[in-house]
DNA sequence: CACCTGACTGAAT
DNA sequence: AATTCAGCCAGGT
């Protein structure tokens, strides 16, 4: 069961347009809690069990895959992330600054925070 | 019920 | 400049 806090991260990711990419750290702190990162990749960990959840486009904020050992211990979250135009170099995205998505700047705050009250 | 761990990050030393 | 520490939250042992 994912709690209201796993809610947030899922439905964020899930914003993520393909071609693009976001940090654990921005995630975090687009849901206010800032420090709670990890919390973030946490919730990345439960979310395999919902494939809605495009977690290969979550990377820490260098912009390695420092999950795609989680996505099967093969090279399939850089195949993904490669399938939607994203250069992946030993786990590292590649222009990786033009990849970046920031929800700050493209989701509402406020909506998901009330959509999540009810 | 208390302690440990973890897909992170930024500040401090 | 590099390494260590602490903070954050949930879930497992």
């Amino acid at each position: 069961m994912a709690s209201e806090f796993f809610d947030k991260v899922y439905k964020v990711v899930r914003q993520i347009p393909e071609g693009r990419v976001t940090t654990y750290g921005h995630i975090a702190r687009f849901l206010g809690t800032g420090r709670s990162a990890r919390v973030v990749g946490y919730a990345m960990n439960a979310s395999h069990n919902d494939a809605s959840v495009p977690a290969h486009r979550v990377v820490n904020r260098k912009g390695v895959l420092t999950g795609k050992h989680f996505f099967g211990g093969s090279t399939l979250m850089e195949d993904l992330l490669k399938s939607e135009g994203i250069l992946v170099v030993e786990d590292q995205i590649q222009n990786f600054e033009q990849c970046i998505w920031d929800p700050m700047e493209h989701l509402d705050q406020a909506a998901y925070f009330t959509d999540l009250i009810e």
